[in-house]
DNA sequence: TCGCAGGTGGTCG
DNA sequence: CGACCACCTGCG
């Protein structure tokens, strides 16, 4: 079993990637490690002093796979000096989450993970996706004593029916799965804002939410209920304004508004559980 | 029991 | 267009 090591990685916490609400498929272990799986290979990573370490992970998985999914060619450091400048609340919630890192997920994950998570709490949009991948998923292989499924291919999903989910507990989004697995079929990938609009279950929060996490697009700016209580709070917005707060983004944040919206999320969430 | 959780789609005015 | 409202499911 290989293990790869980077030195002097910056501007990086497991916790703070993998809790802010951007993927669904990582478990915090005792130790503080994060065990997992993206693009097929599950691993388990740790972090200290700059160090990070990938556990059943070859250099050529690191190049070709996590350096790339961690964002790890990307200065962070930079990007919080910019959002800093002439925010002192914007400085306050980096703070809270210093160490976040948008992940270059896969498109397909990303769009089944997000419709998923519509009107749907973690917890239970976790069992989802891990339920749906062992149910339909092609296995990944043995590791850390358990088997390991990928989540099931546009394909697979086409072709079952919502009473073939059930045991999924999708509930009304089943039929959204399996409606956009049809269309994805068909006319492949969405590329643009207009076709992920058109697939079923998707609408202006969950297409942000595809741009950012499995698109690269940086400027995308997706509100959820968290992000509407935090720019109420920090930057006193209409909290169901919504058209202002995406107008205040992108003349504020600009090209890095979804960077920002991490920031945010993760600060106001975490004020939240602490209370 | 009932409201709520990373919203969306359908229906009105 | 914008404002409502039902919606699977499970938890407190």
């Amino acid at each position: 079993m290989s293990k790869y090591i980077v030195e002097n990685v910056e501007d990086f916490n497991l916790r703070n990637i993998f809790d802010c609400g951007q993927c669904f498929r990582w478990k915090e272990e005792e130790d503080g490690s994060f065990t997992g799986i993206a693009f097929g290979k599950p691993v388990n990573m740790s972090f200290s002093h700059g160090s990070l370490s990938i556990d059943n992970c070859t250099e050529d998985e690191f190049k070709n796979i996590w350096y790339n999914y961690l964002d790890l060619g990307r200065n962070y450091g930079e990007i919080k000096e910019k959002l800093k400048c002439c925010d002192n609340k914007m400085a306050e919630a980096i703070k809270a989450g210093p160490g976040i890192r948008i992940l270059n997920q896969d498109l397909w994950e990303i769009i089944i993970s997000f419709i998923i998570s519509q009107n749907n709490n973690i917890p239970r949009i976790k069992g989802c996706i891990e339920k749906l991948s062992e149910l339909f998923g092609k296995s990944a292989g043995e590791y850390r004593g358990r088997e390991w499924f990928n989540l099931p291919e546009p394909e697979a999903l086409a072709g079952l029916t919502v009473e073939d989910l059930g045991a999924v507990k999708l509930g009304y989004r089943a039929k959204y799965l399996i409606g956009t697995a049809k269309t994805v079929v068909e006319k492949g990938l969405p590329q643009t804002e207009e076709e992920l609009l058109a697939l079923p279950g998707v609408g202006p929060k969950v297409a942000n939410c595809i741009k950012l996490f499995g698109m690269g697009k940086m400027d995308s700016f997706p509100i959820d209920v968290w992000v509407m209580r935090v720019m109420n709070e920090v930057y006193g917005i209409d909290e169901s304004n919504k058209k202002q707060m995406a107008e205040y983004a992108g003349e504020h944040f600009g090209e890095l508004g979804g960077i920002a919206q991490q920031y945010l999320f993760y600060y106001i969430r975490e004020k939240n559980l602490n209370k």
